[in-house]
RNA sequence: GGGGGCGUGGCGAAGCUGGUUAUCGCGCCGGCCUGUCAAGCCGGAGAUCACGGGUUCAAUCCCCGUCGCUCUCGCCA
């Protein structure tokens, strides 16, 4: 190319007027009068007004009709301020205008498959086939800016707080319990594979104890489990891991972290420390263990009103061993239709409760199907203790505990946003933290609400012999706006108690050795204590852009098929490549049977 | 593994109680046009109605299956 350029689509302001500039980039439009030609360049930065004028440059003034969208141009010209009343305010660069003198065609383009910058309602087969395209929208180029400002300000800031950042493998081993691992098979080693970590866990672990206090690392991490609108099978994770601390040295650490980036992201003065919240009370007051405290809506648990009711429904949830709660939707009566309260009953099924049971507090008395069946007493009693007054509406869930956590989890979520009660513009961080160290799988057994290397607390040590599911943990969540961004813990240094954690997970000795058998080791040789923490990048992004998809964050995802419509990966491989590596395969494709 | 939504020129939509020349907007191609900025005016091209099967005299439309995208429950230590 001959014409490179002095300055960059976004930059020129008038004072730069009756000078000679050269730009480069894509033509996104072009307004062809005949005469005079229009030309809307633009690149990253931003887009500048080119004209070609007959009388200033006739010969590119010749072919400039030629252009259209997506080619790639350069052009030299004066910098002219534009006409009165011509100014278009809209453009950082909307007060001047680029008189073509010459040009350059540097490459043309097809025509695009989509309009690039208004790509929002194409279908996503199209985007992702052409995602370089997509990615030219402005819409993305923010958001992968954006990103990459965010990503660059936090390893600034953990630098300045003297954590070291190290890279750790890819190419490592699999290990039980957690997510499906992607397998990598070693072609060195038949019959064995690598997999690819789910998280840098056991690494940043053996950096405590190798002496490397306050270690970070922006990391990938893979699990090959289903996806979801924030869910993808390869994500970035901001791992940290501190020696010597304990837990409100790492939520402190992170709570400076969001402090600077609300201030230099936003402007917005974050207030510390950030709320806290315990598991047990989030299960109790929203039903699950990230609570979006932007709203109220607290849930109510009512089954001593109803332990022994008329109300069958009711009674025999509590029979059951259940319970009953309700959340009182204050003044929505006049805002839920019949329709509304319907609906709800459909919407709870999802999580397999039975039904909603809804009490309209209207003037003339409670509306509902169900009120004939209580007492007065228990009218009585339900109101008081929900706080029900003329113009709210109860809403109910009879179910096992679990069931109704999720229900009505679900439905304060749907009613906050239903009733408008969501300011879309808040940022809302709180921390959840002394989660239970077990919970009951399938099979009653425990498995780790966390992982395997949480520490117990140590006043619930003793605990351990006689009531697991007791036992709590020093481990932390951070959730902004209902949403789990962040969890860490107090790990276990002691090689005793690792032994015992994974026996009571059911690990026997030899997988335990054979899985985790250096970090076992590890811990006899001198292990610090330590804790650290680890943060979804992919959900934070979505969360400050306000994007309902982790694709919009990510330059090239895949589809919810785990596919990349770009590369068309995953693909076949050679039959050479499979026996190289001693696999063969037991499905056959179709087209080769 | 389960449930829901979607699939019609390049893009976005309409159509369908079964019979249409498959409609519209954008884009594209050609022409006109010297102040537009998602320019305007005139003309034109472009569609195996996702794929396969079935019902029917007749299927874009109804039924079954498949594929793809998407939301979601399970799953995600």
């Amino acid at each position: 190319m001959k014409l490179k350029r002095t300055h960059n689509c976004g930059e020129l302001r008038i004072a730069a007027k009756d000078t000679t500039v050269v730009l480069n980039g894509w033509v996104e439009n072009y307004r062809d009068h005949g005469g005079l030609a229009f030309i809307d360049l633009y690149d990253r930065w931003g887009l500048t007004q080119i004209v070609f004028d007959p009388q200033v440059a006739p010969e590119a003034h010749a072919v400039a009709h030629k252009l259209r969208s997506q080619f790639v141009i350069a052009v030299e010209g004066e910098v002219r301020a534009r006409p009165d009343g011509m100014a278009n305010m809209s453009l950082d660069t909307g007060e001047v205008e680029i008189y073509v003198k010459s040009f350059e065609l540097l490459n043309k383009s097809n025509t695009p498959p989509f309009d690039i910058q208004h790509s929002e309602d194409v279908n996503a087969e199209t985007r992702l086939v052409h995602r370089y395209l997509d990615l030219r929208g402005k819409r993305l180029q923010n958001n992968m800016i954006f990103r990459s400002k965010v990503t660059g300000m936090i390893r600034n800031y953990f630098l300045d707080q003297d954590f070291v950042d190290i890279e750790t493998p890819i190419l490592t081993k699999s290990t039980p319990e957690g997510a499906r691992d992607y397998l990598v098979p070693s072609r060195v080693n038949p019959g064995t594979f690598y997999a690819l970590p789910q998280s840098p866990q056991l690494f940043k672990q053996s950096l405590m104890i190798a002496g490397f206090d306050r270690y970070f690392q922006i990391a990938r991490c893979f699990r090959d489990e289903d996806l979801r609108a924030d869910r993808q099978p390869e994500f970035t994770q901001v791992d940290l891991e501190m020696a010597f601390v304990d837990r409100d040295d790492i939520m402190g650490m992170l709570e400076g972290l969001f402090k600077g980036l609300m201030k230099d992201l936003f402007e917005k003065d974050l207030k510390l420390p950030l709320p806290r919240i315990t598991y047990d009370d989030a299960m109790l007051r929203y039903g699950c263990d990230a609570p979006d405290l932007r709203f109220g809506l607290e849930i109510t648990d009512c089954s001593d009103v109803f332990a022994d009711s008329g109300f069958g429904v009711f009674k025999n949830a509590i029979g059951a061993g259940g319970m009953v709660r309700a959340i009182n939707l204050k003044g929505a009566a006049a805002k839920l239709t019949r329709k509304d309260l319907d609906e709800m009953t459909p919407f709870v099924k999802t999580y397999r409760a039975k039904g909603v049971a809804w009490i309209k507090m209207n003037a003339d008395g409670p509306q509902s199907p169900i009120v004939k069946f209580f007492s007065e007493e228990e009218s009585k009693a339900l109101f008081e203790k929900t706080g029900a007054e003329t113009g709210d509406v109860l809403i109910f869930v009879a179910d096992s505990e679990k069931v109704v956590c999720q229900s009505l989890a679900a439905l304060r979520d749907l009613m906050g946003k239903k009733l408008g009660l969501i300011d879309e513009s808040e940022l809302n961080f709180s921390w959840v933290v002394d989660f239970p160290l077990f919970e009951k799988d399938d099979n009653g057994n425990p498995t780790s609400v966390h992982h395997p290397f949480t520490a117990p607390r140590p006043e619930d040590e003793a605990l351990l012999d006689t009531d697991v599911f007791a036992v709590k943990t020093n481990a932390y969540d951070i959730v902004l706006n209902g949403n789990e961004i962040g969890g860490g813990s107090v790990r276990i240094h002691d090689n005793k108690m690792q032994q015992k954690i994974f026996t009571l997970l059911g690990i026997s000795d030899d997988e335990a050795k054979e899985k985790f058998g250096f970090l076992l080791d590890a811990l006899q040789f001198g292990a610090p204590p330590h804790a650290g923490l680890a943060l979804g990048l992919d959900r934070v992004m979505m969360l400050f852009l306000g994007t309902d998809s982790i694709r919009d964050v990510i330059a090239f995802p895949k589809t919810q098929k785990a596919t990349c419509m770009m590369t068309s990966a995953p693909g076949v491989v050679a039959g050479s490549q499979l026996e190289e590596l001693g696999i063969e395969l037991a499905i056959i494709k179709d087209d080769e049977e």
